[in-house]
DNA sequence: CCAAAAGTGTTAAAACTACACCCATGA
DNA sequence: TCATGGGTGTAGTTTTAACACTTTTGG
């Protein structure tokens, strides 16, 4: 970097990748486009960085303006930088992607947002530009992080059950865990605590509740103590 | 992303964070400015990116014209975008990491590289611009990874000895590792190979030679082996 | 013959896996 | 009273961690 800028400039977008949980699947927002190009087609809800704000900041605007959520977990991704990867000109895009619990958040409560929707993850539509491939990597990134680092209550409401964390992992794993040994192995971490409240409204026994203790979690981190499941 | 962009625009650059391993440390590339701002001081190689090249095209002809190094081991780290990182104007970088072996490439063959040179990770000078920042992270990555993806090979020559392995962990993990137990752990994992050769030119008895084995390691993980130190 | 690193096995503890039944609740 | 999921323990296996001595080679 020792000379200042000489030729075209790139121009520089942030795209995100917003991941929901329900009780079936894995759900993916998006946003259906009304301007060429990709016109009519479902995108990741995104748009270009200003020059004033940092890329979080841009990534959080974009998410604020487009689908009416707010104070999610974010994190940025990969930066994708295919020359053709928009027709109109070279655009760099900074790829994030959030996690949000399908019971907090509202997304039709957001005033702009009358093109956003859920989508399972299973059954997506055609998207636009490279999108399916940023959402491909999202995914891994997803899926691979989720088992070393404690994210995976950020798709859930604050307090949940044993059985609704297993839930998550399993789909978001993709593969069935043992309830057993599964209950034995969080409940040893003593990183989640009970509550004294258990599940309403449901047609069954109901189940305790738990709340993920970061305090706790970010203690015994310090001491050397590596979350995993 | 639903329309043109209407805003001024980021500056765009990659920059490289260079790690090399000799018989003592984790080493860094550094490039010595000769240009303000920062004139004088050391930074990580780098430099704009160019409207019709890939980040990754940049980061490795940046690595070419600044350093001479070529062919080596180059991912994508993390992109960052703090307003004021540039004091002349806005610019948002995509930073890299590169592993390469010290006894196969020699800095000084390059031509442009009278200000290239190697530090040790624990003896740094001040860096320009928020390098210091990259660099820890890139670090942070580097040991993260290591553990569980074979890119430790890409430090160490063609072919190595288990105690150079060894050796290689012992660094960036920053703690030592039981002799027999690496080796029962490595070999088990059938991903390194025996040579038929041994070291040369050491004052005590000479170590066998392996090499690291790819098309076992891609078989192997496709069969779903997870590599892990 | 000395210094330096190569090479090699065993055992105890811990973690992981597989597996099945009774219990509480609401409909 | 039935359907649904909640909640619990054990035994066999695998993995990990700790640990010390003999061998080879060059100087």
């Amino acid at each position: 970097m020792g000379h200042t800028y000489e030729f075209a400039r790139p121009a520089l977008a942030v795209d995100v990748v917003v991941f929901g949980l329900d009780e079936e699947d894995l759900q993916v927002m998006l946003i259906q486009r009304d301007l060429p190009p990709f016109d009519g087609q479902w995108a990741l809800p995104g748009g270009f960085v200003r020059v004033e704000e940092t890329l979080d900041d841009a990534a959080r605007r974009e998410l604020v303006e487009e689908t009416g959520l707010r104070d999610i977990y974010l994190e940025q991704l990969y930066t994708f930088g295919a020359v053709e990867r928009d027709p109109r000109e070279r655009v760099v895009t900074v790829a994030y992607y959030a996690l949000v619990n399908l019971e907090g958040h509202d997304v039709r409560a957001s005033t702009d947002a009358r093109n956003a929707a859920w989508f399972p993850l299973s059954d997506l539509p055609e998207l636009a530009f490279d999108h399916q491939e940023i959402l491909e990597v999202a995914y891994e990134r997803l899926r691979g992080k989720v088992r070393y680092q404690p994210i995976g209550f950020e798709l859930l409401p604050d307090r949940f059950t044993l059985r609704q964390l297993q839930h998550l992992y399993e789909v978001i794993l993709d593969r069935e865990l043992d309830k057993r040994n599964f209950r034995k192995k969080v409940l040893a971490m003593e990183i989640v605590r009970e509550t004294k409240d258990i599940e309403k409204d449901v047609a069954h026994r109901a189940a305790r509740l738990y709340r993920f203790d970061k305090r706790t979690y970010d203690r015994l981190t310090r001491q050397g103590f590596n979350f995993e499941i």
